[in-house]
DNA sequence: CCAATTTGTAGTAATGGTACTACAAGTCAT
DNA sequence: ATGACTTGTAGTACCATTACTACAAATTGG
């Protein structure tokens, strides 16, 4: 018996999530969560071959998840189900031991091959994602937290560009010129794959823990 | 014969709406699209008399997006369908001319009542947000959450500057010219009393639960 | 209902940030 | 120990953003 765990805050999506899987596996056990507390409980309860998890979970929210969904149930496969691009997470998510990273947007035939390839325990991979690896757009990198590839320099500069600082006011504090801590805020957004402030703090917060 | 078209961009979500429509009311013709452009262009080809409304839909542009609807079937009934705080947004689109305002947590009993309700030609509002119009809660600005001092277009400005975009970005995403954005930007800044984007993103967060 | 304020919109000059380039010193693997 | 990256640093020309100004229309307070 194959028992799968939904933990999503948007009940629609529990649904729609539901009938899917209904309609490929009539027999499966589904229980359903909308926060991450509730999911951990579930999990203490009974043994789950899968969870399908939201990265926007309330309660949850980044990276960390996957080592404490693991560290009760080692053999349990997760599937990541986000709104966010897949572009910017994926690898991040199952570098850290996801089996799967879904968009929300995905077909119903997508999501289905991602359930059936999950299920038979192969990774699931968009064709997207997998062109990006083909193409060595991400150099695979020796896993882990990207926050690690920077430099002192640069970690200094991340630190204050997340707390809000200009490029002329981290050149005051750090007492270099304006065109030396541009130079680092670049390396710093190609080393962590981000393109605006915003989605730098977002990695930070993603990769830092809290 | 009643027509229903679901605009959202997440598959799952048009699938858990259809469902959930088909279990009422079994014989309504139901279409469903992932963006605006589509929307209207199914609009164009057939009268719907509801609509159910992503306010994140690509293409669309928020709170014009009802004027915009409402100029090709001034009759069609408009159903907000949104992952956003309902407290900080309900009001504007409810004011604009939706007929209700759901958010997608909202459990399925409350999504049959809100979709009951409109087709019945009421207006839907959640019992939260009748409670706040009781309460007159809504006129009284200065106490209170700064982020419903934010004027509708100034709140469309926020959002796309929370998720990252660039002011350029978002004068081409809302056809207005750089210096109108950067207008709007200025005069979100001064009114949440923050000076960057980061300090923008955090006190946005702290004020929506979303 | 009239004055004051807010909202939606934009131009323009000035300021701030980025891309690209550069280079010496450091580190690392072979 | 040598060639290959990485790090720390900066100049400059160009692109993006802001400050300030403006004004008509809508809204609001009294």
């Amino acid at each position: 018996m194959t028992n799968i765990l939904i933990a999503d805050d948007h009940t629609i999506v529990r649904l729609g999530i539901t009938i899917i899987i209904r309609d490929m596996l009539p027999k499966v056990y589904i229980r359903d969560v909308d926060n991450f507390d509730l999911a951990l409980k579930e999990m203490a309860k009974r043994h789950y071959d899968l969870i399908i998890l939201d990265i926007n979970i309330p309660g949850g929210d980044n990276l960390q998840m996957i080592d404490v969904l693991r560290l009760r149930q080692p053999k349990i496969k997760i599937l990541i189900f986000s709104a966010y691009d897949e572009e910017l997470y994926a690898l991040r998510y199952l570098q850290a031991g996801a089996d799967g990273y879904l968009v929300k947007h995905s077909s119903e035939h997508e999501i289905k091959t991602a359930l059936h390839q999950i299920l038979n325990n192969e990774k699931y991979l968009s064709s997207n994602i997998r062109q990006h690896l083909v193409n060595g757009n991400v150099k695979t990198r020796p896993t882990g937290n990207p926050l690690l590839a920077l430099s002192n320099r640069e970690t200094e500069v991340m630190q204050l560009l997340i707390k809000g600082s200009s490029v002329a006011d981290i050149s005051k504090t750090l007492h270099l010129q304006l065109s030396t801590v541009s130079t680092y805020k670049t390396r710093i957004f190609a080393k962590l794959e981000v393109s605006n402030i915003i989605e730098l703090a977002d990695t930070v917060r993603m990769y830092s823990n809290n």
